[in-house]
RNA sequence: CGCGGGGUGGAGCAGCCUGGUAGCUCGUCAGGCUCAUAACCUGAAGGUCGCGGGUUCAAAUCCCGCCCCCGCAA
């Protein structure tokens, strides 16, 4: 079975290899998105995945819009009997999605209806979903709405993070993508369609989108530190005594019993009031042009007024 | 040459602009107080102020070069 892998992010990764290790398969190219300037220095770097395919002399594929008739007959030239998608970045336009014979496969991170789009894992964490896991799905020309191959799922733990989730479907990926294509093979892949009426859609994150407004529930401003972490991070402004601000971004934070008043903080400690549900205690933070240090660290030499 | 922040006893910071005895919060050690404590009091140890060069009577502080850390972009 000839394979043209498209994707982009880190999360693919595993996939991409699972394929490059499969005897029954035959990879064909990869399909990714331009390099980008990245990195101190901003220099342009190509991206794990791109890495991996030229290591394994993948041919690779960078066209800045894929739905560009030329990018799609550059595809159609591998005749790939199959197209699977992870994490590309780019909407498939149907003239492409009607190049292969067997049809497109994504591997989404989420299950699907649920949290449809662009930060499907950030959406779960968020939501305080207790099971997320990995769907794969036939694809179609809307976002995320094709029917559904199969699913894996997994549970999420009180601590979970978008990294550690992140990872954890990352792997769980090219497991669920055996088992369709073994299924496809044996020409008996199912087609279930989504339900639209428990349909979400996880909206693109910006960077905006980690401010804390503490006059939610502790246990909401929680999950949104764990949801943001590692990026795009939660942060929030705090007020020092001697009247100076600062960004700091919160790398892990508790929810604790006790009251104050939204955004106070109690004296030697950073336990900070919120809306209601008790108070969230910031455990790991960075201020700007530092390091990631513990609360205490940190209280050691600055005066928290309060934040917010 | 993309932009910016930072490197000061063990930790986190101030001091730098306006050169002139090393400061703050905490930790460590010793002693004291207390029924008791991560509380309080007294005392002590511990610093080539990232590295190299320059200016100066004098440099953490001003100038030049280098190293390392962090953020902006995803």
């Amino acid at each position: 079975m000839k394979i043209v892998f498209v994707g982009s992010g880190d999360i693919g990764l595993p996939s991409l290899r699972a394929l490059l290790d499969d005897p029954c398969v035959e990879v064909c190219a990869l399909v990714t998105q331009p390099d980008r300037a990245a990195g101190r220095g901003l220099r342009e770097k190509p991206s794990v995945i791109k890495e991996l395919a030229l290591a394994r002399g993948l041919p690779v594929l960078q066209p800045a819009r894929l739905r560009d008739p030329a990018a799609i007959a550059a595809v159609a030239a591998f005749a790939p009997d199959l197209l699977v998608v992870m994490a590309y970045g780019q909407i498939l336009s149907q003239a492409l999605l009607d190049v292969p014979p067997l049809g497109c496969l994504n591997l989404h991170a989420s299950l699907l209806p649920r949290h449809r789009g662009a930060a499907p894992i950030h959406a779960a964490i968020l939501a305080g979903d207790v099971v997320s896991g990995v769907t794969v799905m036939w694809m179609d020309a809307g976002l995320d709405t094709g029917d559904v191959l199969l699913a894996e799922e997994c549970g999420m733990g009180p601590e979970e993070t978008a990294g550690s989730l992140h990872d954890r479907l990352g792997e769980m990926a090219p497991v669920a993508l055996a088992k369709a294509l073994t299924l496809l093979r044996e020409g008996r892949a199912p087609r279930v369609p989504q339900g639209e009426a428990s349909a979400t859609y996880a909206p693109k994150l910006d960077r905006e989108s980690g401010r804390i407004d503490w006059r939610e529930s502790a246990d909401e401003i929680v999950r949104k530190i764990r949801a943001l972490h590692p990026w795009p991070g939660a942060f929030t402004e705090c007020l020092l005594e001697d009247g100076q601000t600062l960004r700091l971004k919160i790398h892990r934070a508790a929810v604790q019993v006790g009251s104050l008043s939204t955004g106070a903080v109690a004296p030697g400690s950073f336990l900070v009031g919120c809306g209601a549900g008790g108070l969230v205690e910031l455990a790991e933070i960075q201020a700007p042009g530092g390091k990631r240090m513990s609360a205490a660290d940190f209280l050691r030499g600055h005066r928290v007024a309060r934040v917010g």
